[in-house]
DNA sequence: CCGGTTATGTACCGATCAGTACACGTTGTG
DNA sequence: CACAACGTGTACTGATCGGTACATAACCGG
């Protein structure tokens, strides 16, 4: 298929050809989910041969398990921004929304939830995986930084943990089902911003200490 | 296959066979997904005869339709219940939002949303359907509700179709995605109760009119 | 420059799929 | 009772799937 005559070294050309079939291979069952995506499409489109991918990832499965990984990465990296103190809370709080609210709701991160929950059943580990390294890591992270503000007294809550899966549920459920559903295109910036703009000032209002 | 004689009418006899095959349908759908289930395993499965199949629905996405139609039915029928206006906002409340907890986090009810994101692709008016009979209307029967509830004094909100928004992303969000991930079994009757009433209690307490 | 090892491309395999051809049995009608 | 119409079961088809055997080509240390 590659009319190269490939003088180069094999190991940096192993690399690169282990690197076009995950990319390819991403596009592929973001596109049309895993069962519609076969191996010969993907050997179509990315070049190569079936060979390579048996050799670099066992089995369909294991092409599977390092897309998503490969997917899961680069998705949940954007998220870990530490989040600059001085900037305050609610501009905090606005920003990590915000990039949140962005990548899931972008077409890449959509096809990856929708990966997930579906073969969630079959690969309970992926589910699980996904779960404690996305939501429930938000969660925790936006409940400590509740704390701090109830320790300054600015916030009226009982239970942060608690609070913050409220939080969530009211910045993202919505435009996600939306999203998954297909009743909306992907967010504008000024869509998302203005969305997070009314989250939080209504978040802040409701539960700011009297 | 089946053993019975058939001395019953062919048109009772053809009605129950259509019955059973969208019912086992909808069953290996929900189990293992659209493109995982065979028409082979659902004649297996449900006795009968391809050619039934072909003859009722067409073809297999016709079959797939029909049990979409037929379980979105099933699903949102119990969330018709008008609600009873002399049991006051806050029990009203709880009732409807328990309903529809109880059956999207329902086994039957995570496959139909697994099916209507999965699918939704495909089939854009299955997720326009989906969304507009379900959180949509959801959405704005709340809404109505919070009207009423905003001009005897008791509420303090600005767009009762926002606000209801807010209100089902804190109540179904984080259960939905755990649920879907699969990280919990189904919500037993105390867990929904005990998440419904805090969700209700939190609400009310945060949108209440000072 | 050479021999053994590794990676890749090609051709193929059995299994399984959605869909169909056709013949059989049942049913309502004359 | 006979005949036409229809619904159903069986057997099949061509296509496509994941996976593999094998020959070839490129690399390496000697």
């Amino acid at each position: 298929m590659t009319a190269r005559p490939a003088t180069i070294a094999m190991r940096a050309d192993s690399i690169r050809r282990y690197g076009r079939l995950l990319q390819t291979a991403r596009e592929l069952f973001a596109e049309k989910g895993y069962e519609r995506t076969s191996l010969d499409q993907l050997v179509a489109r990315a070049g190569g041969s079936k060979s390579s991918i048996y050799a670099y990832f066992r089995n369909k499965e294991g092409l599977f398990r390092a897309v998503m990984e490969d997917m899961m990465e680069d998705l949940l990296s954007p998220l870990e921004s530490p989040g600059d103190d001085s900037e305050g809370f609610e501009n905090r709080l606005r920003a990590v929304a915000d990039r949140t609210l962005e990548v899931l709701t972008s077409p890449t991160g959509i096809s990856f939830v929708r990966l997930v929950h579906a073969q969630a059943s079959r690969h309970p580990e992926l589910g699980e995986s996904y779960f404690r390294n996305g939501p429930e890591r938000a969660i925790n992270e936006l409940a400590r930084t509740l704390e701090t503000e109830i320790e300054r007294g600015r916030l009226s809550i009982e239970d942060p943990r608690k609070t913050a899966r409220l939080f969530w549920g009211m910045m993202l459920f919505i435009p996600m089902t939306e999203r998954m559903c297909g009743v909306i295109e992907p967010m504008s910036t000024r869509q998302r911003r203005s969305h997070v703009a009314y989250v939080v000032r209504e978040f802040i209002a409701r539960f700011a200490a009297p």
